[in-house]
DNA sequence: TAGGCCATCTGGTCCT
DNA sequence: AGGACCAGATGGCCTA
């Protein structure tokens, strides 16, 4: 799998205003800046958008939108912009929450997303392993064995099969952990 | 250069 | 009614 550690690629309000309003198309890198700026952020957005931007306002038809309408874009793409922050940083909190991971290889969201899927199940599967151990009927009031059970028979899977075991979701965690810092 | 990943904008729909 | 949520479109960055 490839890996990449992008610099947060993010504009200021007046630069996302700019560019949403069309007021100018922002190409920073005819403005002159220099490598103070890292390349991801000097890049996208302020160009893109206003291009976007653009291609919007010709949805639009001549004139544009009213004041009014534009402001409430605006508006809500602040708040579109903000809930997706959220979401980034929940995954971000997800990321470090994955153990045996290198710090230094970034994970996809969609491998965060499924590692994480396999090392609950792995750790479920452990715990209830030995609760077993312990009590070799597991309680039958027991939620995760309840919650565990009903996982299984929706997935299709049964307690019974190596799905069931810790190894078996152990093994497919980290051969996915091992997959992915291979590239595959 | 192609493909993967991502941020952002946008309009539609759902929810409170 | 207004905000949250969602999915499609767009285009930039990075790696192989």
């Amino acid at each position: 799998m490839k890996t990449k550690n992008q610099p947060p690629r993010r504009r200021t309000p007046l630069q996302d205003t700019e560019a949403s309003l069309g007021e100018r198309t922002l190409d920073v890198s005819q403005q002159g800046s220099g490598p103070e700026l890292s390349k991801g952020l000097r890049s996208r957005t302020t160009r893109a958008a206003g291009t976007r931007a653009e291609a919007g306002r010709r949805r639009q038809g001549p004139g544009g939108r009213r004041d009014n309408s534009v402001q409430r874009r605006l508006e809500s793409n602040e708040r579109e912009r903000q809930r997706m922050h959220k979401l980034n940083n929940a995954f971000q909190a997800l990321r470090e929450a994955i153990p045996h991971v290198r710090a230094d290889k970034k994970l996809s969201k969609i491998e965060t997303l499924t590692l994480a899927k396999n090392y609950i199940k792995s750790l479920t599967a452990t715990i209830l392993t030995m609760s077993s151990s312990r009590f070799p009927d597991p309680a039958p009031g027991s939620k995760l064995y309840q919650h565990y059970h009903q996982q299984q028979q929706a997935t299709g899977g049964a307690l019974g099969d190596t799905e069931a075991q810790p190894q078996g979701h152990l093994q497919r965690y980290s051969t996915q952990i091992h997959s992915f810092r291979e590239g595959s």
